[in-house]
DNA sequence: CGCTCAGATGGAACCGTTTACGGCGCTACA
DNA sequence: TGTAGCGCCGTAAACGGTTCCATCTGAGCG
C-alpha cells in the first residue's frame, strides 16, 4: 500500500537507484535530481522501509534495551535516557522488560537482536558467561553492571556510600546500620564495597542487617530491625526501602530524623517530595541511559575497538532525613 | 554470519520452501522431514530473519507503544503492562517517548510504523483528526483516551472524581477545591465532568483553582492558593501534585488531613508510602495496557472490525489524607 | 578535433524469506 | 490396470531496497 522506492522513480523519472542513492546520500546523484526525487517522494508519502533496507544492508537503525523492571523508576529514567538519545540519533528503540527474572533475558535477546544494530543491557545479576555466549555477534553495552572485557556505562554507587557514611560519622554517629538489597545483585555488592571501604577508614564497625526486598514492604521489615539495635542512623539500599523504613519507625513513634537519621540511595524523583525529603545518593539515571547509547554508537562504529568503561559520579545530596544523633 | 534457511536446507538435505514449511508450519511438511529439518536448524542456531519475513509476509511480529513520558509511573506501568501482554503473544515492542510534545508524535509514528503491525497510543492532548493522518493504515488502538470511531481503552476517571466528592461530602466537607492539571488534557476532561455532574448532583460549588503542571512544583503552587481559599478539602489532579501540596501545606504549618483533606488521583506505587498515605483514586494502570494489547490482537486479525471502546473501572482507596472537616 | 576522465545514471544481482504452482509417487477406486 | 486424487516437496518469483558495474554525457586538455 504505502509508495515504494519504485514509484517515486517512475514518477520522477529515474530509476530506483538513483532514488536510492538520494536518500542514502552515499552515492553520487546531481543536485538537481536530488531535489526532484525528493519532491516526489514527499508527495507520494514515500520512505524507504526499514526492513528491505536491513536485509540488503544488514543494519536496522534500531537498538535494542533490556531492562528487569520498567515500572521501577531507576530503570525508567534510564530508558528514558536511552530513548531521548536514540531519538536525536533518529534510531528506533526496542525495550524488553524481564520482570526481574535472569531466566527471561536469553529469550529476550533473542528475540530482539536480530531487529536491532546494538544491545544495551541492565542485568544485575546473571553470569558475565550467559551474557556473552547470548549476545554473539550483537554489539553490546552494559547498564549499570561492569564485566572486564565488556562495554559498560555504570554510576560509582560505592563512593556514594563512603560518602554517605562519612557524613553520617561527621554528624556524630557511632551506631549505623546498612539494609542491604537482593542478594547476588551486582550494584548490591558496589553498596557494600564502598560502606566497607569507608567503615575502615573511619574504624567504625557497621551494622549489618542483612538482604531485604527493594521495596517499601522491605523496608518496613528493615525498620523493625533497625530500632531493636540501637542504631542511630540507617542506610538503605534505596529510597524506597528507605520511604518503607521511615513510614514504619514513623508509625512506631519515632521521629526521622531526631531519633533516627536514614540515607537511601537512587535520588528518584519522589524523595524530594516526601515528608521530610530524603537524604539520598544521587545517582545519574538519566545521563547513563544516554550515555550507554553514546558509547554504543562508537561501538558499532567500530566493533573492534577496546571496550570503554565509563563510570559516573554520584553525590550525596542532604536533605531533611539526616541530623546530629540526639541519644 | 547467522545461519540462514539455505544452510538449513542444505544440511537437512531439504529445499528452503521445506525448511520455510517446517518454521510456519503452514504448508504441509511430513513430520519426518519437519523433525530433522527442526534438529539441523537447532544445530545450526538458526531463527527465521524477522526482516526478510516481514518484506514478504507484510507482518512483523512487533507492535508499538508511543507515550508522553516514560519515566512518569503512570506511563511505566502502562508500558510494564504492554510489555507482559506483547511478551506473553511472542511479540516485540517498540517503545517513542514522545517528551509530552505533541508535535513530536507524527515524527514517532512514523518512524515506528512501518515496522510494527499495529500500535497503542497514549496521547493526551493531539486532535483525532491529526492522528488520523498519521496512522494510516497501521491498525491502532489508543491508550487513556476516547475518540469516537477509534478502538481505545481507557478508565473511568470521572466516576473515580464522582466518586471522591460523594466521599469527601459524606465526610461534612463543604468548601471544596480542585486543582486541574495541563490544559487541554483528554484524561483534565473527564476529571472535570465527573467533579461537575457529582458536584451538581450534591448540589455543591467546588473551587477551581485552575490548570497547573502536574508535578510536585504544580502541587507547591496549588497549596498556596488553596490555602487562601479557605477549603477544609483539596482534589488534586494526580498523586504526584498532590504530594507536592501536602509538603508545602505542611511546611507552612497545616496538618493533613486535620487542616485539610487530601484526594488525588492514580494511585502510583509511592501513594501508599508517604506519610500520612494518599486517599487517592486507583486506576488499572497495568491493567489498561495489557487490555489495550488484547484489543489490538483482535484489531490485528481484523482490521475491519467495528471498533471497541474498552473503560475500566477506578475506584477511591480511602488511607490518610483524609478525614472529617475540624474547622 | 580526438582522447581522457569524472560525474551522473541505469541495469541487474542480491539480501533471506514465503508461497503459488507444478511434479512425483503412491493409494484407492472404477 | 488405468487414473483421479492426495500428500509431500522442489522451483522460482516475488517483497523493496542497495550497490557493483557498465554506459553515457560533457568538460578539459593536448
Amino acid at each position: 500500500m504505502p509508495a515504494t522506492s519504485r514509484d517515486v522513480a517512475r514518477a520522477a523519472g529515474v530509476s530506483v537507484a538513483t532514488v536510492s542513492r538520494a536518500f542514502s546520500s552515499n552515492g553520487a546523484v546531481s543536485e538537481a535530481t536530488k531535489r526532484r526525487v525528493m519532491a516526489e517522494a514527499t508527495r507520494l508519502g514515500y520512505y524507504p522501509d526499514p526492513a528491505a533496507r536491513r536485509l540488503i544492508t544488514g543494519r536496522s537503525g534500531n537498538i535494542g534495551l533490556i531492562v528487569p523492571d520498567l515500572a521501577n523508576p531507576f530503570f525508567a529514567d534510564a530508558a528514558k535516557g536511552v530513548e531521548r538519545a536514540a531519538r536525536q540519533r533518529h534510531m528506533g528503540l526496542f525495550i524488553s522488560d524481564t520482570d526481574e527474572q535472569d531466566r527471561l533475558e536469553p529469550e529476550a535477546v533473542r528475540r530482539i537482536c536480530r531487529q536491532v544494530d546494538g544491545l544495551i543491557w541492565a542485568s544485575p545479576r546473571s553470569a558475565g558467561d550467559v551474557l556473552k555466549e547470548v549476545t554473539d555477534g550483537v554489539p553490546t553495552v552494559l547498564l549499570h553492571r561492569r564485566i572486564p572485557g565488556w562495554w559498560s556505562v555504570s554510576a560509582d554507587i560505592g563512593d556514594g556510600m563512603a560518602q554517605a557514611l562519612r557524613n553520617l560519622y561527621s554528624l556524630g554517629h557511632r551506631r549505623i546500620a546498612y539494609a542491604g538489597g537482593p542478594e547476588r545483585s551486582y550494584s548490591g555488592q558496589l553498596r557494600l564495597e564502598g560502606l566497607l571501604g569507608a567503615s575502615a577508614e573511619l574504624d567504625l564497625d557497621i551494622i549489618r542487617l542483612g538482604s531485604f526486598a527493594p521495596t517499601a514492604d522491605g523496608g518496613i521489615l528493615v525498620a523493625d530491625l533497625v530500632l531493636a539495635t540501637g542504631a542511630t542512623a540507617l542506610v538503605a539500599y534505596n529510597d524506597t526501602m528507605a520511604l518503607g523504613a521511615i513510614s514504619r519507625a514513623v508509625e512506631r513513634g519515632r521521629r526521622v530524623p531526631e531519633d533516627l537519621s536514614v540515607i537511601a540511595c537512587d535520588d528518584i524523583a519522589y524523595a524530594r517530595m516526601t515528608i521530610p525529603p530524603l537524604t539520598t545518593i544521587q545517582v545519574p539515571r538519566h545521563e547513563a541511559g544516554s550515555e550507554a547509547v553514546a558509547l554504543l554508537d562508537e561501538l558499532m562504529a567500530d566493533p573492534q575497538a577496546t571496550p570503554k568503561e565509563k563510570i559516573l559520579p554520584t553525590q550525596l545530596v542532604i536533605r531533611r532525613t539526616t541530623d546530629v544523633p540526639r541519644v
